[in-house]
DNA sequence: ACATGGGCGTTACCTTATAACAATTCGCTT
DNA sequence: AAGCGAATTGTTATAAGGTAACGCCCATGT
């Protein structure tokens, strides 16, 4: 896992995109009802807040250094949750969770990983989904739940191969 | 992992199916100049026998049982050579394996995976790839490889569920 | 024959993930 | 405010998944 990858390939203010995004999580979050106790919203701050996939462990490690459970346990719950309730995601292909940018939009992302920088950008997936549940719904296959990621080269790491 | 799921929700003449599916893959390993050895053979026969998702572990305790080595690498070796040659699939979402349906058929698979029965069918995908596409190219990125995998209800199930 | 490279077997180890249980806290009802 | 059930957390222990690295062997071509 490389140790600073963006999240997006676009440059964009980072410190007012986490905080934006964690404020629309709390929102979200109210609207559901859910409890975001200390562990999981400290979760999804160290996941805004790195902006790029983390696995477990790495998070874990955070957690500990602050005075959290320092177990897997700890860190696996709140991503669970988090993924749960759409204000993460996990990233199957890395062994990884994201934050989501988007949390409360219902929106189905798709994920583009770059091989080379091993940055992660989240997708509009709405037609990609569409065709999805149309290619299932023909075998009789209900979708609930779905994984979408693509690894290639992003626009940065491809004007570098080029050269 | 289910003992017995069967790999797609259609019922069919499995014998023939397997049969059928590893010839092709024969096939298409001879066009490809690929060297198709004992194990690399055998794990394929293991999967298309199985015609379910297999965890590396489980393949290897047959390959074990059958006289192959027992350690881990001469499993995921195999499987690495045929799920880089199209020969298999990879299922992130359950760390597992399977043989690929359609070898040589340049198919864009999406994986519908029930959550009841774990079954398994491997659905065509060519819409979808084509809208994944077209949404990585709105960012720049270019797609090299891509899991769609889909968890839901199958069929079978359904119809269980709604008793 | 002999060099070469790919594939295989093995050792050793690392990373990722979960089951199960105890202790605590939360939110609600009475 | 006391008490209860459910949810949450911390901890122990272990399962499951995966890989690096080395040496041997065997096929292949010179």
């Amino acid at each position: 896992m490389s140790d600073e990858a963006p999240l997006a390939f676009a440059r964009h203010d980072h410190s007012h995109c986490a905080a934006d995004t964690l404020a629309r999580a709390e929102a979200e979050a109210a609207r559901l009802g859910l409890r975001l106790t200390p562990v999981r919203r400290r979760v999804l701050e160290i996941l805004l807040e790195a902006h790029r996939a983390m696995g477990a462990y790495e998070v874990l490690d955070r957690l500990a250094a602050e005075g959290f459970g320092n177990q897997p346990p700890v860190a696996y719950r709140a991503l669970e949750f988090l993924v749960e309730n759409g204000l993460a995601h996990r990233l199957r292909r890395l062994n990884a969770f994201a934050a989501c940018m988007h949390p409360g939009e219902d929106h189905a992302p798709v994920f583009l990983i770059c091989r080379v920088c091993d940055a992660v950008a989240e997708a509009p997936g709405a037609p990609v989904r569409a065709a999805l549940d149309h290619a299932a719904a023909d075998l009789g296959f209900a979708v609930e739940r779905v994984n979408i990621e693509a690894v290639g080269l992003c626009p940065v790491c491809a004007r570098g191969e080029a050269a």
